[in-house]
DNA sequence: ATGCCTTTGAAGGAG
DNA sequence: CTCCTTCAAAGGCAT
């Protein structure tokens, strides 16, 4: 098998990017969508000397997008906070069309086979810890409401004058803009399915053909505030963690106001080429769902929960 | 000097 | 099965 990276995969034989030795620093790639790389060494090989390269994770399809895209952003938005630059290009990748995304799926699917096949053994469990992410503990005190202090910086938010670019976190409307757009509704992450890039898996949320919506919609508690829903980092929990914007819980009405979103739909089930376009249930429920967080990212009071 | 912030997606652990 | 947590990139900023 070893299909062949048909892309800018690494060749074989060549230590892949994913690889970070302290010593080699393998040059800014200079493909497009080189795979991971690079990268400043978040692990800190620390005199212990890392027994093993640190294999790095492979960058997902919106990894692979920001490294593309990045210097574009940058440039036009002669912006430089990566925080900000990410919040542009999240919703910027929201905008791509499905065929885009698609593309980006298909490379990152690549890039974790050819990973897989290079280290097999190897579990992105290998890298925990390295980072020490502590993500502010929860205080057991700390109210819910806490979601207003940020105890650490603050969003960062790129400045008002760049509204060239898409308002990341301007929030305040201008924010939907682009998201809704309707051309692009939308989409579909299209989930890896390479083959037929037509078919594109209608919801964003179902990236996983086996089958994994989780979060995203569901998820009352966590919420996460940009918008987002992913988890990422923050949730905790109900944590005061959020970074930026802490929603409290039962605030954005995914759940109360919003019983659409309730249930993520089982598409876990379906094959990714059965799913078909977007249907407008989909699009209705994914129009809510960004709108939702994106127009109102933090539009606590929807619904207390009545 | 190190971690945080920010984004989405992937993957594994825990319940 | 569902939810939660962590890491992947990256560059300014905070501690």
């Amino acid at each position: 098998m070893v299909t062949p990276p048909s892309h800018s995969l690494h060749q074989t034989g060549i230590p892949h990017p994913a690889i970070v030795s302290p010593a080699i620093k393998q040059e800014p790639s200079s493909d497009n969508i080189s795979p991971s790389m690079h990268a400043k060494s978040p692990v800190p090989s620390k005199k212990e000397e890392d027994k093993k390269p640190h294999i790095k994770k492979p960058l997902n399809a919106f990894m692979l997008y920001m490294k593309e895209m990045r210097a574009k952003v940058v440039a036009e938005c002669t912006l430089k906070e990566s925080a900000a630059i990410n919040q542009i290009l999240g919703r910027r990748w929201h905008s791509l069309s499905r065929e885009e995304q698609a593309k980006y799926y298909e490379l990152a699917r690549k890039e974790r086979q050819l990973h897989s096949q290079l280290y097999p053994g190897w579990s992105a469990r290998d890298n925990y810890g390295k980072r020490k992410k502590r993500k502010r503990e929860n205080k057991p005190d700390s109210k819910p409401e806490d979601f207003s202090i940020r105890s650490k910086k603050q969003c960062v938010q790129y400045l008002p004058s760049e509204k060239m670019c898409d308002s990341p976190a301007s929030s305040h409307g201008s924010m939907l803009d682009s998201p809704a757009t309707p051309s692009a509704a939308l989409a579909s992450p299209a989930a890896p399915a390479p083959t037929h890039s037509e078919q594109a898996q209608p919801l964003s949320l179902t990236t996983k053909p086996e089958g994994r919506i989780h979060h995203h919609f569901s998820v009352p508690g966590k919420a996460s505030g940009s918008a987002s829903s992913s988890s990422s980092s923050s949730s905790s929990s109900s944590s005061s963690s959020q970074p930026s914007i802490s929603i409290p819980v039962g605030t954005l009405s995914s759940q109360s106001s919003t019983p659409i979103l309730t249930r993520p739909i089982p598409f876990t089930s379906l094959h990714p080429s059965m799913l078909s376009p977007p249907s407008s249930f989909h699009q209705a429920a994914l129009h809510s769902h960004h709108s939702l967080f994106q127009s109102q990212p933090l539009s606590l009071v929807t619904k207390p929960t009545e």
